[in-house]
DNA sequence: GTCCATTATGTTGATATCAACCCTCCTTGT
DNA sequence: ACAAGGAGGGTTGATATCAACATAATGGAC
């Protein structure tokens, strides 16, 4: 059955312990389905709030732009794009300065229902942030301290 | 084009830099992408090395235990096992003792192949908590402590 | 002006993720 | 026994994610 070249069954507590790969992607699904609850009465899933909070500025940006901010493939954002064009909440248009580029907008229907998935979102987040401060058991003084530091330490992952 | 029903760009801007669910997503897209392009010379993905990880351990777990431990949906195990099962890495069993129960082991070619990929783990680990420990400038004694720390927040968001 | 490397994006195929729905098996109350 | 409720899993359909490949437009070198 199990022999020499085997991986030690300590080494496998290690690795469930330690690998940061396993615990931010843990927490990712947690949060996602968090926030995916606390949205579905508005039909949008988290990752399509994040991705048409983007979209909401003065100059519509390039496809390049937003996927790099979202740290997620190019491929990936065309995709999430489909399911949004097709409810008529964003457009995409050829950048006539580069007709290489598209720039995505949110349409007024668009511009509403984030406006409406705000306060849900605000509700969900400071639920959220009430965890990692309670957490952080290192840091006793701060209320926000332990956050902004858990944040900093994401966006070196990032 | 707007009215005052829209968003604030000033909120966009918060939500942006605050959201932990953006900010988590963003570092497990990055983190899955890093720890794929490691273990690509072995055709395993971050997720599935986490899966064959849990599965080496001396008594084969549940469809259920291993979906609460990884913070994934049931069905998605359950999805996740197909490519796996089909390449002879990991073989699941009715539970005789429970047969609504199913039973998930590696076979021997998944323990030689989960072997093989610890070496590549261990690395891209040690770079990936570098950045960790770098980015946190409020702990400038510990070498660990911030990472520990950082794991913590993690968890506390599972 | 023409060629060519680069840039920005789309398409396809495979895996990942979850909700909704369905089935089977176990357990408990009677 | 046995019927009802619950627990454990699978299937389907939609979206999410990325690599590999392909296309079109731009910008320089000459």
């Amino acid at each position: 059955m199990s022999n020499s070249d085997d991986l030690p069954f300590e080494i496998t507590l290690k690795v469930r312990d330690t690998c940061l790969c396993l615990h931010v992607r843990r927490a990712a699904r947690t949060l996602a389905r968090r926030f995916d609850e606390a949205l579905r009465p508005l039909d949008l899933t988290s990752g399509q709030f994040s991705l048409m909070m983007s979209l909401n500025r003065p100059e519509p940006p390039t496809i390049g732009s937003v996927s790099a901010l979202l740290a997620m493939d190019r491929t990936t954002l065309t995709a999430n794009l489909k399911p949004l064009e097709r409810r008529g909440l964003v457009k995409v248009m050829v950048d006539e300065a580069d007709k290489r580029s598209r720039r995505m907008a949110l349409t007024p229907a668009g511009r509403a229902l984030l406006a409406a998935a705000y306060p849900r979102w605000e509700r969900t987040q400071a639920e959220i942030e009430r965890l990692v401060i309670q957490s952080d058991s290192t840091r006793p003084d701060s209320t926000r301290a332990g956050a902004d530091a858990f944040r900093i330490n994401l966006r070196a992952l990032s």
